[in-house]
DNA sequence: CGTGCCGATCAATCATAGAA
DNA sequence: CTTCTATGATTGATCGGCAC
Protein backbone atom coordinates (compact mmCIF):
# COMPACT_ATOMS: atom_id res chain seq x y z
CA UNK A 1 0.00 0.00 0.00
CA UNK A 2 1.05 3.30 -1.01
CA UNK A 3 0.43 6.01 1.02
CA UNK A 4 0.81 9.71 -0.32
CA UNK A 5 -0.85 12.60 -1.18
CA UNK A 6 -0.13 15.32 1.73
CA UNK A 7 0.93 18.59 -0.02
CA UNK A 8 -0.86 20.63 -2.35
CA UNK A 9 1.75 21.98 -4.38
CA UNK A 10 0.80 22.82 -7.69
CA UNK A 11 0.41 20.46 -10.39
CA UNK A 12 2.46 17.94 -10.78
CA UNK A 13 2.13 15.57 -7.67
CA UNK A 14 4.63 13.21 -7.83
CA UNK A 15 5.81 12.46 -4.70
CA UNK A 16 4.69 9.61 -2.27
CA UNK A 17 6.02 11.31 0.65
CA UNK A 18 3.67 12.25 3.58
CA UNK A 19 3.17 9.58 5.96
CA UNK A 20 0.25 10.49 8.02
CA UNK A 21 1.24 13.91 9.71
CA UNK A 22 0.57 13.56 12.95
CA UNK A 23 1.55 17.11 13.38
CA UNK A 24 -0.76 18.56 16.91
CA UNK A 25 -0.99 15.30 19.36
CA UNK A 26 -4.16 15.43 20.99
CA UNK A 27 -2.10 14.31 23.99
CA UNK A 28 -4.84 13.03 25.65
CA UNK A 29 -2.28 11.63 28.30
CA UNK A 30 -4.68 11.86 31.91
CA UNK A 31 -3.23 13.46 33.75
CA UNK A 32 -1.53 15.74 35.67
CA UNK A 33 0.95 17.89 35.44
CA UNK A 34 0.32 18.96 31.85
CA UNK A 35 2.57 21.48 29.95
CA UNK A 36 3.32 24.51 30.90
CA UNK A 37 5.16 26.78 28.16
CA UNK A 38 4.95 29.95 29.76
CA UNK A 39 8.09 31.20 30.77
CA UNK A 40 7.31 32.77 34.01
CA UNK A 41 9.71 34.05 35.84
CA UNK A 42 10.39 32.19 39.09
CA UNK A 43 10.86 28.64 39.10
CA UNK A 44 11.16 26.43 36.01
CA UNK A 45 12.17 22.96 36.96
CA UNK A 46 9.38 21.47 35.28
CA UNK A 47 9.88 20.58 31.80
CA UNK A 48 8.92 22.82 29.40
CA UNK A 49 6.46 22.24 26.00
CA UNK A 50 6.92 23.51 22.93
CA UNK A 51 4.38 25.19 20.89
CA UNK A 52 4.59 21.42 18.65
CA UNK A 53 3.97 19.69 21.74
CA UNK A 54 7.69 18.52 22.00
CA UNK A 55 8.78 18.00 25.69
CA UNK A 56 12.10 19.63 26.61
CA UNK A 57 13.34 17.48 29.45
CA UNK A 58 15.30 19.24 32.06
CA UNK A 59 19.20 18.54 33.56
CA UNK A 60 17.56 16.95 36.38
CA UNK A 61 14.78 14.70 35.52
CA UNK A 62 17.37 13.10 31.91
CA UNK A 63 19.55 12.41 34.48
CA UNK A 64 17.63 10.89 36.57
CA UNK A 65 15.87 8.90 33.52
CA UNK A 66 19.66 7.96 32.74
CA UNK A 67 20.41 6.58 36.17
CA UNK A 68 16.95 4.56 36.39
CA UNK A 69 17.86 2.92 32.89
CA UNK A 70 21.38 1.32 34.03
CA UNK A 71 19.29 0.48 36.86
CA UNK A 72 16.95 -1.29 34.53
CA UNK A 73 16.73 -1.14 31.01
CA UNK A 74 12.75 -2.38 31.64
CA UNK A 75 10.02 -0.68 33.86
CA UNK A 76 7.66 -1.89 36.16
CA UNK A 77 4.34 -0.81 36.53
CA UNK A 78 4.99 0.64 39.65
CA UNK A 79 8.47 1.92 38.81
CA UNK A 80 7.27 3.56 36.12
CA UNK A 81 4.48 5.82 38.64
CA UNK A 82 7.05 6.24 40.92
CA UNK A 83 9.36 7.86 38.47
CA UNK A 84 6.73 9.88 36.62
CA UNK A 85 5.47 11.23 40.17
CA UNK A 86 9.29 12.15 41.26
CA UNK A 87 10.00 13.49 38.12
CA UNK A 88 6.80 15.11 37.27
CA UNK A 89 5.87 13.39 33.94
CA UNK A 90 3.14 11.47 32.81
CA UNK A 91 3.59 7.80 32.85
CA UNK A 92 3.38 7.63 29.04
CA UNK A 93 6.47 10.22 28.82
CA UNK A 94 8.22 7.97 30.85
CA UNK A 95 7.54 4.85 29.28
CA UNK A 96 7.90 6.56 25.89
CA UNK A 97 11.66 7.88 27.03
CA UNK A 98 12.45 4.34 27.93
CA UNK A 99 11.63 2.71 24.82
CA UNK A 100 13.61 5.63 22.77
CA UNK A 101 16.38 4.90 25.20
CA UNK A 102 16.63 1.39 24.38
CA UNK A 103 16.44 1.88 20.72
CA UNK A 104 19.20 4.43 21.30
CA UNK A 105 21.37 1.88 23.03
CA UNK A 106 20.71 -0.93 20.31
CA UNK A 107 21.52 1.48 17.54
CA UNK A 108 24.93 2.54 19.76
CA UNK A 109 26.07 -1.70 20.15
CA UNK A 110 25.21 -2.06 16.47
CA UNK A 111 27.54 0.86 15.52
CA UNK A 112 29.81 -1.05 17.55
CA UNK A 113 30.25 2.19 19.93
CA UNK A 114 29.91 0.99 23.64
CA UNK A 115 31.86 1.68 26.15
CA UNK A 116 31.52 -2.14 27.52
CA UNK A 117 29.11 -4.47 28.93
CA UNK A 118 27.26 -1.79 31.69
CA UNK A 119 25.03 -4.80 32.09
CA UNK A 120 26.76 -7.56 31.31
CA UNK A 121 29.05 -7.86 34.25
CA UNK A 122 31.52 -11.37 33.33
CA UNK A 123 34.64 -10.53 31.63
CA UNK B 1 20.31 29.75 28.30
CA UNK B 2 23.77 29.42 27.81
CA UNK B 3 23.89 27.60 30.73
CA UNK B 4 23.03 24.15 30.49
CA UNK B 5 22.04 24.53 26.63
CA UNK B 6 24.65 21.68 25.03
CA UNK B 7 24.14 18.18 25.15
CA UNK B 8 27.50 17.47 26.43
CA UNK B 9 28.94 16.25 23.70
CA UNK B 10 26.92 15.35 20.58
CA UNK B 11 28.31 13.74 17.98
CA UNK B 12 26.56 16.83 15.89
CA UNK B 13 29.22 19.12 16.80
CA UNK B 14 32.21 17.05 14.68
CA UNK B 15 30.27 16.91 11.58
CA UNK B 16 31.81 15.83 8.39
CA UNK B 17 29.66 16.05 5.21
CA UNK B 18 29.69 13.61 2.88
CA UNK B 19 31.63 13.27 0.07
CA UNK B 20 29.73 14.82 -3.49
CA UNK B 21 29.71 10.80 -4.71
CA UNK B 22 27.80 10.05 -1.77
CA UNK B 23 25.40 12.45 -2.00
CA UNK B 24 25.28 12.09 -5.72
CA UNK B 25 24.00 8.26 -4.96
CA UNK B 26 21.80 9.26 -2.56
CA UNK B 27 20.38 12.28 -4.08
CA UNK B 28 19.86 9.89 -7.33
CA UNK B 29 18.12 6.66 -5.26
CA UNK B 30 15.79 9.36 -4.06
CA UNK B 31 14.38 11.58 -6.95
CA UNK B 32 14.62 7.65 -8.54
CA UNK B 33 12.13 6.52 -5.94
CA UNK B 34 10.12 9.51 -5.19
CA UNK B 35 6.98 8.05 -5.26
CA UNK B 36 7.96 5.96 -2.17
CA UNK B 37 11.54 7.19 -0.99
CA UNK B 38 11.81 4.79 1.92
CA UNK B 39 14.71 2.41 1.09
CA UNK B 40 14.16 -1.00 2.38
CA UNK B 41 16.92 -2.42 5.53
CA UNK B 42 18.91 -3.92 2.49
CA UNK B 43 18.83 -1.00 0.05
CA UNK B 44 20.11 0.79 2.77
CA UNK B 45 23.30 -0.99 3.25
CA UNK B 46 23.81 -1.36 -0.10
CA UNK B 47 23.70 2.51 -0.36
CA UNK B 48 25.88 2.77 2.70
CA UNK B 49 28.61 0.61 1.17
CA UNK B 50 28.61 2.94 -1.64
CA UNK B 51 28.59 5.74 -0.01
CA UNK B 52 31.10 4.85 2.54
CA UNK B 53 28.90 5.89 5.70
CA UNK B 54 27.03 3.89 8.11
CA UNK B 55 23.64 2.52 7.59
CA UNK B 56 22.02 5.07 10.60
CA UNK B 57 23.66 7.80 8.34
CA UNK B 58 21.43 6.59 5.43
CA UNK B 59 18.49 6.56 7.50
CA UNK B 60 19.00 9.90 8.61
CA UNK B 61 20.09 11.35 4.90
CA UNK B 62 16.69 10.21 4.07
CA UNK B 63 14.63 11.56 7.23
CA UNK B 64 15.91 14.61 6.50
CA UNK B 65 15.56 15.03 2.95
CA UNK B 66 12.17 13.59 2.82
CA UNK B 67 11.23 16.23 5.68
CA UNK B 68 13.52 18.83 3.35
CA UNK B 69 11.67 18.11 0.68
CA UNK B 70 8.51 18.64 1.73
CA UNK B 71 9.40 21.34 3.09
CA UNK B 72 10.03 22.73 -0.36
CA UNK B 73 7.61 21.65 -3.44
CA UNK B 74 8.10 24.15 -5.75
CA UNK B 75 11.28 25.08 -5.61
CA UNK B 76 14.49 24.09 -6.94
CA UNK B 77 13.42 20.52 -5.68
CA UNK B 78 11.64 19.73 -9.58
CA UNK B 79 15.11 20.91 -11.06
CA UNK B 80 16.91 18.50 -8.82
CA UNK B 81 14.28 16.14 -10.42
CA UNK B 82 15.23 16.59 -13.47
CA UNK B 83 18.67 16.40 -12.55
CA UNK B 84 18.50 13.11 -11.00
CA UNK B 85 16.42 11.74 -13.62
CA UNK B 86 18.72 12.65 -16.40
CA UNK B 87 21.80 10.97 -14.38
CA UNK B 88 19.86 7.85 -13.27
CA UNK B 89 18.83 7.07 -17.11
CA UNK B 90 22.56 7.91 -18.14
CA UNK B 91 23.98 5.89 -15.98
CA UNK B 92 22.15 3.66 -13.56
CA UNK B 93 18.70 3.10 -13.22
CA UNK B 94 16.34 2.53 -10.15
CA UNK B 95 18.06 -0.21 -8.32
CA UNK B 96 21.58 -0.36 -7.53
CA UNK B 97 23.92 -2.44 -9.40
CA UNK B 98 26.87 -1.57 -11.46
CA UNK B 99 28.39 2.06 -10.64
CA UNK B 100 28.35 4.07 -14.03
CA UNK B 101 31.65 3.80 -15.39
CA UNK B 102 34.87 6.17 -13.80
CA UNK B 103 33.32 6.47 -10.71
CA UNK B 104 36.27 6.22 -7.93
CA UNK B 105 36.14 4.07 -5.65
CA UNK B 106 35.12 5.86 -2.01
CA UNK B 107 37.67 5.72 0.25
C1' DC C 1 -9.99 -6.17 24.00
C1' DG C 2 -6.23 -3.57 26.06
C1' DT C 3 -1.32 -2.66 26.86
C1' DG C 4 3.66 -2.53 26.23
C1' DC C 5 7.47 -3.04 23.05
C1' DC C 6 9.87 -2.81 18.64
C1' DG C 7 11.19 -0.74 14.31
C1' DA C 8 10.72 3.07 11.40
C1' DT C 9 9.59 7.65 10.86
C1' DC C 10 8.35 12.37 11.82
C1' DA C 11 9.27 17.09 13.06
C1' DA C 12 11.62 20.49 15.41
C1' DT C 13 16.12 21.79 16.91
C1' DC C 14 21.06 21.89 17.73
C1' DA C 15 25.75 22.76 16.16
C1' DT C 16 28.79 22.95 12.65
C1' DA C 17 30.60 22.99 7.72
C1' DG C 18 30.65 25.64 3.87
C1' DA C 19 29.29 29.32 0.76
C1' DA C 20 28.63 34.35 0.06
C1' DC D 1 36.99 37.36 9.06
C1' DT D 2 31.82 37.63 9.68
C1' DT D 3 27.10 36.30 8.19
C1' DC D 4 23.85 33.30 6.43
C1' DT D 5 22.44 28.93 4.56
C1' DA D 6 22.92 23.79 3.86
C1' DT D 7 23.24 19.66 6.22
C1' DG D 8 24.23 15.75 9.59
C1' DA D 9 22.64 14.17 14.12
C1' DT D 10 19.65 14.00 18.15
C1' DT D 11 15.29 13.13 20.35
C1' DG D 12 10.31 13.48 22.16
C1' DA D 13 6.53 11.66 20.21
C1' DT D 14 3.49 8.99 16.53
C1' DC D 15 2.18 4.97 13.51
C1' DG D 16 1.55 0.13 12.24
C1' DG D 17 2.36 -4.52 13.59
C1' DC D 18 3.14 -8.12 16.97
C1' DA D 19 3.00 -10.71 21.36
C1' DC D 20 0.85 -11.46 25.71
Amino acid sequence: PLLMSNNASAGSASSGLGVGLSSGNGSASGGGGAASSSVGLGSCSLSSTNNSGRTNFTNKQLTELEKEFHFNRYLTRARRIEIANTLQLNETQVKIWFQNRRMKQKKRVKEGLIPADILTQHS
Amino acid sequence: VMILRSRFLDARRKRRNFSKQASEILNEYFYSHLSNPYPSEEAKEELARKCGITVSQVSNWFGNKRIRYKKNIGKAQEEANLYAAKKAAGASPYSMAGPPSGTTTPM
